[in-house]
DNA sequence: ATGATTTTGATAGAAAATGATTGAATCATG
DNA sequence: CATGATTCAATCATTTTCTATCAAAATCAT
């Protein structure tokens, strides 16, 4: 049996039941012990469920749809690092703008600063930063489904009344040429504005955006400073020149 | 049986009465003592329930009396049912306000018409919304952790560049002279302009709300129609002549 | 095929959960 | 207040589950 498949059997289980025992995992697929103890970490790793002695539990507000686990899983521990290092730049204090995004996301587990004021335009950002007890401000407008994400007049308007000590952004491609870009225009123009509004701004990317364009440009490369967590050094002469990069390693 | 499941036992059966026994939990579970002790010792420790001598009693909020509870949780049928009604409003093509709370929140289970504008200050509308396939505005603002509101003055200009055939407004206190009343003035605030931005303007209400006033006023009670689950006939009559009442029966 | 990488199953020691038992603390009753 | 009955916290041995590790099997790229 796939790996994948064993995988979609747990989180259907899960749909059924808030809690499974890992027995009836080993019957339902035919695998050993260890091997679904394996499939549980990654799960969990990946957001999907929740590990508890003895099974695992449904965590809520997770959507589970097949496409979601592969997307989310891959990198997700370098984008762990990265959000950990983003983190770590927040002072007291500061008012931090907090773009919609996997990778800005991480971030919100490691921020521990008191006296914090959180803009964002991610509105699946807001459960996990009201739980850890940070002021948070949301942008307004059109709430679209695919990247979670608030766009439009609603949120380029919002934003006008905010300034910021630092921004992070997340992007889709990194070029030396055509600067940050992103699939979605109105996306870009909220993260244009934003940046604009920052005294400080930081583009979270893990290593499979450099060389990339995508159709909304966000700004050039200089705007901001690139945290990511490896590059080539073929690669990296392309872009050194041109702006602040910190790699973040393990 | 796993912790998990145990511990939800434990707070299911602390939902329906406010105080339980060890060996109700013990029958219930088909374990130790001894286990049942260590899962209350836990729950305690995560301020999910008080241990009293013999049991586990209901944690509640200073504000709250024990009876509110009870009536909170009892009139989730009555909100189910108003929310169907206002629902049942809606017609094809209408931009809708929903505002923030749980009798809003029961709407959107009966929300089936097509093509549908929705605008809402409740970001705990936006998962259920989004999952049902409906366009959605949010609001921007301070994210107000306990009503799970937007407020403030990212709200009050989001609301600005929207106008609605509909608005569906929940409130704290109906009462003859003081009008529609809400506990906290920013939301008044946010619930009023929403009032003025819409043609038709309903309350959602169940009858515990009649005779009540807080502190920040909303609108007159002419300003919109009232929904609720039943009105006594004594009380009616202070109502009926300031406003039109529909009420909701199973 | 060949070797490299990944996946798998098995195992042993560590950690956690459990149930029973003890004596102390608390309660209800006269 | 004295008494017995209950309930409690603390402890221990046992069982279950977990983590870490390793070698066999399967998969993959050449």
């Amino acid at each position: 049996m796939l790996t994948q498949q064993r995988h979609r059997i747990i989180l259907d289980l899960l749909k059924e039941k808030s809690v499974i025992k890992i027995q009836e995992i080993i019957d339902l697929t035919n695998t050993s012990e260890s091997t679904i103890r394996r499939d549980l970490s990654q799960l969990e790793e990946s957001r999907f469920l929740k590990r508890i002695h003895g099974g695992a539990a449904r965590l809520q507000g997770k959507l589970q749809e097949p496409s979601m686990i592969e997307k989310a899983s891959i990198n997700l521990q370098e984008k762990r690092l990265i959000g950990q290092y983003a983190a770590s730049l927040i002072e007291e204090g500061d008012s931090i703008y907090l773009d919609a995004g996997s990778t800005t996301k991480e971030m919100i587990d490691f921020l521990d600063v008191k006296d914090l004021a959180v803009v964002t335009n991610g509105f699946m950002h807001l459960s996990d930063l009201l739980n850890k007890g940070i002021k948070t401000y949301l942008l307004g407008g059109y709430a679209k489904p695919s990247t979670n994400a608030l766009i439009g007049r609603g949120a380029l308007e919002g934003l006008e009344m905010y300034r910021f000590d630092k921004a992070f952004i997340g992007v889709n491609g990194i070029h030396p040429q055509s600067g940050y870009t992103t699939p979605d225009q109105e996306e870009a123009m909220v993260k244009q504005k934003a940046i604009n509004l920052s005294r400080d701004v930081f583009i979270l990317a893990d290593d499979s955006k450099f060389g990339e364009i995508s159709f909304g440009k966000i700004a050039d490369l200089n705007q901001a400073v690139i945290i990511t967590n490896k590059l080539e050094e073929d690669i990296s002469k392309h872009y050194k020149s041109k702006t602040t990069i910190k790699v973040v390693t393990s």
